[in-house]
RNA sequence: GCGGCUGUAGCUCAGUGGAUAGAGCGCUUCCCUCCGAAGGAAGAAGUCGGAGGUUCGAGUCCUCUCAGCCGCGCCA
């Protein structure tokens, strides 16, 4: 797009001065085309002459000059200017900018795709992203739900920058957990409660609605009869509809998985692990020991292990995978001296099962509770034959605080007060939109939260107060967004209402012809207002965000880039009235460059997965009739 | 003890080694005969935790240090 053929004309002009003689081949340097930090610098410049004065021999501000002199000759630019240590200040031609009006117009859609992939990284073409996982014995929390808004639109910016994406979610349902046998003796017991049976609550057993939810599920599916099954029946009916609480809490929060890994199914009942585990000893990364190989003899560490809930039986071998040779602080155990798998194992078996299927890359969120697992997971990663930040790379989020009533809200399991997404998203629909429907509502909510969670780098420790979100909803820019966009809609509702001719009516699922109809009538190159075309170039960026974005999963980045265009398209609409009936050139013009910024806020905002209204009902009270 | 993350305006947070460090909220003051004022304009507000280092240039990279949060099982 438009910094593209800056780039190119840059280049274009430092060739012929290589070719001349006035600059050596070394000054050919990765430039870039940058934002000017005020507009009376110009539109856009570049540190070329920075860069390159290094490896040129020359100082910077000669190589500018140089470079401004052959850019001057160029058409393009209105005024090219050196500045401070040697930036090029770029001035370009109205008509330079607003001829892209009709290219965005015509992309749509696809405009965040605009841009195929970054020069210095091929993109991969198949991508697993393996995100959320929550165990099959709770629910989506709002903490989890961080991992999940950003996961998802992980994969939407990288299906935009061209990959093909798998979402994938790790079911841990093994049928030996001890967790799950727990979580279906706590079903039972509120099934056995419901239906006048007594029952005493398992020790360490879960608590909360959810648990009392699915024992009412499991009530209407299978009648009271129920209550006389085993634990192994209710560990089955249990954990299947906690994961339809999950997948239905998740699609209402705008994600859908493509894959759901069942660790029974997928990997046990396959024999997978024991194939994995068996790999890995044929391969001489496992070895049989009463104790690590590597360990220090640290006499406070044999008291803790003395003292361990889970003593083991120092005589017996284990099988240990030699972790620490790929990286790992130390080796670590795959099969229990008594012959059981470990997580570990199972973790092997799984990651081996997923390079298996052959993508270019794979990644896997995980919150901020399993930063010591990056250790290990990439030590397994390399025994797979795999390299760690190229073929597979981890992700963490940060830990989300959330506080309500001017108290940390606890979101602790078996505590019975887990807060949970379903109820964030309820909460906040009702206090934002109060008017409104249930489904407005439920959309409303996810919107946002979704675009709570998504405005942070996922590396930021967050604070979510509630109070604030649901009280003060001028707190959160998902409105000030939105309402660009609806803005944007009632413009051209406004056009067809005034009689004028806006082709492919205001939507921007019109059809192609309309479209190309309409980009041969408008004349862009009335667009000359400094807002106009401040607002022509915040809607090209929007494909080299993607790009970005993709390349460094910097996800919040694309909810900064969607509050910066909506601010943009608000100077522009205070500034620049669309419709004014006596000025039918200029209206028309004007509506396609409303259309192009509608294209841009609504593909921004399907990236963060938020909905992009067509119109906005008030938050406030009534007013007095 | 070891490891991860964070520290930027009163609060919540952006900031790709570049120019005078930004936004939202809150605060002060203006702007609706005019496409929805959930908007716009102007103002006050900063020792980028601290100290060194790297270089033409550091909020950004490196080392050290202080503070906060979190994690470290033959659990899953």
């Amino acid at each position: 797009m438009l910094r593209q053929e800056l780039a190119e004309k840059v280049s274009e002009a430092q060739e012929r001065l290589i070719a001349a003689g006035e600059l050596p081949a070394a000054s050919r340097v990765d430039f870039e085309i940058l934002d000017t930090k005020s507009p009376e610098h110009g539109d856009y410049a570049t540190n070329l002459a920075l860069i390159a004065a290094k490896p040129a021999g020359m100082n910077p501000r000669q190589i500018g000059e140089k470079l401004q002199a052959e850019l001057k000759k160029d058409e393009t630019f209105d005024a090219v200017d050196l500045a401070g240590p040697g930036f090029l200040n770029l001035r370009l031609k109205p008509e330079v900018i607003n001829k892209y009006v009709s290219q965005v117009l015509d992309l749509g859609d696809s405009l965040s795709s605009a841009i195929p992939q970054h020069r210095n990284t091929a993109t991969p073409q198949r991508i697993e992203v393996e995100f959320v996982s929550v165990n099959p014995n709770g629910p989506i929390t709002v903490g989890s739900a961080r991992g999940a808004a950003f996961g998802d639109t992980l994969c939407r910016a990288l299906e935009a920058a061209g990959g093909e994406v798998d979402r994938e979610y790790y079911i841990n349902d093994g049928v030996n957990s001890e967790q799950m046998r727990l979580f279906a003796e706590s079903v039972r017991h509120y099934v056995l409660d419901k239906t006048g049976k007594a029952s005493t609550f398992p020790e360490k057993g879960y608590k909360g609605d959810y648990v009392a939810d699915v024992a009412t599920r499991v009530i209407e599916l299978h009648g009271n009869g129920s209550a006389d099954q085993a634990v192994s029946w209710f560990q089955t009916i249990s954990q299947e509809l906690m994961l339809e609480r999950q997948r239905t809490d998740l699609h209402n929060f705008g994600i859908d998985f493509d894959i759901w890994f069942s660790e029974q199914k997928d990997l046990h009942d396959r024999d997978k692990v024991k194939q994995a585990v068996k790999w890995l000893e044929e391969q001489g990364h496992a070895y049989w020991a009463t104790k690590a190989a590597d360990a220090d003899e640290d006499p406070e560490d044999e008291i803790a292990k003395e003292e361990s809930a889970f003593p083991q039986d120092a005589t017996k071998e284990a099988l240990w995978l030699r972790s620490s040779e790929f990286g790992d602080d130390k080796d670590r155990v795959l099969m229990r001296a008594d012959g059981r798998p470990t997580y570990l194992a199972a973790e092997v078996g799984y990651l081996k099962d997923k390079f298996d299927r052959a993508y270019d890359k794979c990644y896997l969120v995980l919150g901020p509770d399993h930063h010591g697992y990056i250790g290990r997971t990439y030590a397994v990663c390399k025994t797979l034959g795999k390299e760690p930040g190229k073929d597979f790379e981890i992700v963490i989020f940060q830990i989300v605080r959330f506080v309500k009533d001017g108290k940390p809200a606890p979101m602790r399991k078996r505590d019975g007060n887990i807060y949970e997404l379903r109820d964030l998203i309820t909460e906040l629909g009702e206090a934002v939109a109060p008017n409104a429907t249930k489904e407005e509502q439920q959309r409303t909510g996810a919107d946002v939260a979704r675009f709570f969670y998504l405005m942070r780098s996922h590396d930021t420790h967050m604070d979510f107060d509630i109070d604030l979100a649901t009280k003060q909803s001028d707190e959160n820019p998902v409105f000030y967004v939105q309402y660009a966009h609806a803005r944007i809609s009632g413009v051209l509702r406004k056009a067809v209402e005034a009689g004028i001719e806006v082709l492919g009516s205001y939507g921007i699922e019109e059809n192609r012809s309309d479209l190309n109809a309409q980009r041969s009538t408008i004349n862009a190159s009335l667009l000359t207002h400094p807002r106009e075309l401040t607002l022509i170039k915040k809607i090209l960026d929007l494909p080299e965000e993607v790009q970005r974005v993709a390349r460094d999963y910097g996800v919040h980045r694309i909810a900064t880039y969607a509050i910066e265009l909506a601010r943009t398209f608000h100077h522009f609409y205070d500034a620049c009235r669309v419709i004014q009936p006596e000025e039918p050139e200029l209206t028309q013009a004007r509506l396609a460059l409303v259309k192009a910024a509608q294209i841009a806020l609504k593909s921004a905002l399907t990236l963060l997965g938020v909905s992009a209204p067509d119109r906005m009902e008030r938050a406030e009270a009534q007013p007095e009739a």
